[in-house]
DNA sequence: CTGAAAGCGCTTACAG
DNA sequence: CTGAAAGCGCTTACAG
């Protein structure tokens, strides 16, 4: 029922490799012959069936993205959503579709990658999925399909990612709180199978060698990436290191639990504790007292992920395969100068 | 370079045709041909181009998603990616994919669904935009091709939709306030514009009429969908009518602002007046006080679409088109019992 | 500058 | 129960 490029052709006295070339603008065409197979295609309404057109050239324009569905975060950080804007964005500057999945678990996210790569749908993929060990990790360094990663992948697959330099953002934070005064400076961490866990850990780290301050590794603490894991590592810390002065926290998150836990003990944020964050979700402006974190910005790893993936289908000879997006230290007003005992 | 339905039909000595039957479950097949192929699907690895059997069977088991890029409001409200959290589960429960476009101009988006669409790349298309009136209004009302809408569109164009039960929803949260004894119960409703205004509108009227208190137009102002717009029609409504002891505000936002306005003014919130909200973004239960709002259930919204558009899809000749999604008057802290004078 | 033919990788009547 | 043929709607060498 819908017009084909044979009805075009036939109505345009043509043949229907030549309406294909008027449709690709080849150039050898003549002015003529273009015009009215134009005129013809307007005059039939003639859209390209895109789906043929893949079958033959193989290239589907199109990128899939691989996200799970991470239900309770959404509320709290829309670190996703704000990715998958930079990555329509970018997407759609260089004429890609997009083919969305978000798994929930990691059969479905295998079974979704099959889909997409074996099933000849999409040109590249694009993962947000950081459990990238065991199976999927065996399946990521075999493939040569181009297959983009937000988030430093834990070895060296040849992968095309893009990430935070996370070593520096801790690095400065910590700097910051040094610049304060601070020397006692606790640091409660994510769980340290991330390698952004151990990223800022280094940067943490980093910075007090640089200062002279000498790394106490009683002062560091794991939690959970939660209120919770953030306000239980707080008591764990105040508890054993009673004598800290500043604490830096992996993620807002958790901070919103650790200066909770503060504030119960008596301890007040920042006039006896200074405290810093990471990711600069939106509910940090808005808790008592205003959070200073590290802002990611999201949208930027969502464009530049989309254009190291496209430079990777298009022109994979070119040996630009990840980079990182510049973080910033926002000062808000939960930091303040040490008190002078 | 890709192993095909003929390189398995070679190795197990077979027709082409054969093994698409296997593939497809074809229950003529005996059962000796299909382990025989099935065996040598795995040997070879073999996995069906999708492109081709779309071209073919002209179905792309595909859904088409049209969503506003809309940058600020993601990080105050997650509505949108709930939205979308719930077309894809529904989608691939039922065995689809979905192709998402992110529009930011209506330019942008009437191409995206004419690629889309014309192009045959999806099954059907799900907008989650809710400015469908001119030019767009015009196409969605001519075609046939399956289109679902969230949010109820301003005319029956035949189209399928969901949304919240509006009416209804305005309705409880205003007959919650007359039970609190509240009768000078002021209105800030967003553009009238929107189907979404005019509905919760009418509940706050058809409430008042059971009550047999009287509606009068001075107590209802409109504003803009933002802090800074309740703030603003606060500043109007207070300024000359005093006498509220209550406002019902159509989103949570703007009753932020309409909140602050009345802080401002020394006039407590819930004390000397009572507010509530509607679609229980994230925040509305961390500001002071946390604020008595509507739930819409936007993940619902997204799942049951979904369903509607594969329905539609598959059975056309089924006549369900729509339907609402519940409510649920969430009791915060922003409300209470109308003071005796 | 344009046409005729072959082919992309499948599916599906049509035979047998 | 299986095979051979035609075809989905395009593109792209190959001729001329």
């Amino acid at each position: 029922v819908a017009v084909t490029i044979k009805d075009v052709a036939k109505l345009a006295g043509v043949n229907p490799s030549t309406v294909s070339r008027v449709i690709a603008n080849n150039p050898l065409i003549s002015q003529k012959t273009r015009e009215k197979v134009l005129k013809v295609m307007t005059e039939l309404d003639y859209h390209p069936n895109l789906v043929a057109r893949n079958l033959v050239s193989r290239i589907t324009q199109t990128i899939g993205v691989l996200m799970p569905q991470s239900a309770e975060n959404l509320f709290l950080n829309p670190f996703f959503p704000e990715v998958l804007r930079g990555i329509s964005t970018a997407a759609r500057r260089d004429g890609y579709d997009i083919l969305l999945a978000m798994g929930e678990t990691e059969e479905e996210e295998k079974e979704t990658i099959s889909r997409m790569v074996h099933g000849r749908r999409v040109d590249g993929l694009i993962l947000l999925i950081s459990r990238v060990e065991n199976q999927l990790g065996d399946y990521l360094k075999s493939t040569d399909f181009p297959i983009a990663i937000v988030g430093k992948p834990p070895h060296d697959w040849g992968l095309c990612w893009v990430d935070n330099d996370n070593v520096d953002a801790s690095y400065k934070a910590t700097q910051y709180l040094l610049k304060l005064g601070h020397r006692a400076i606790g640091c409660i961490t994510g769980s340290l199978e991330f390698v952004v866990s151990l990223d800022r850990l280094a940067g943490y780290k980093n910075a007090l060698a640089e200062s002279g301050v000498e790394y106490d590794r009683r002062l560091v603490i794991q939690g959970e990436f939660s209120q919770k894991g953030g306000y239980e590592a707080m008591n764990a810390l105040l508890t054993t290191e009673p004598a800290i002065t500043a604490v830096l926290v992996f993620d807002d998150v958790m901070a919103f639990g650790a200066i909770h836990q503060a504030h119960e003990q008596g301890r007040n944020v920042p006039a006896d504790i200074s405290i810093i964050g990471f990711n600069n979700t939106p509910l940090s402006n808005f808790v008592s007292p205003p959070l200073t974190t590290v802002d990611i910005f999201p949208y930027r790893l969502g464009t530049r992920v989309t254009e190291l993936i496209i430079q990777r289908i298009e022109n994979p000879e070119k040996e630009e395969r990840f980079d990182y997006i510049g973080t910033n230290l926002l000062l808000r007003q939960s930091c303040q100068q040490v008190k002078i005992k």
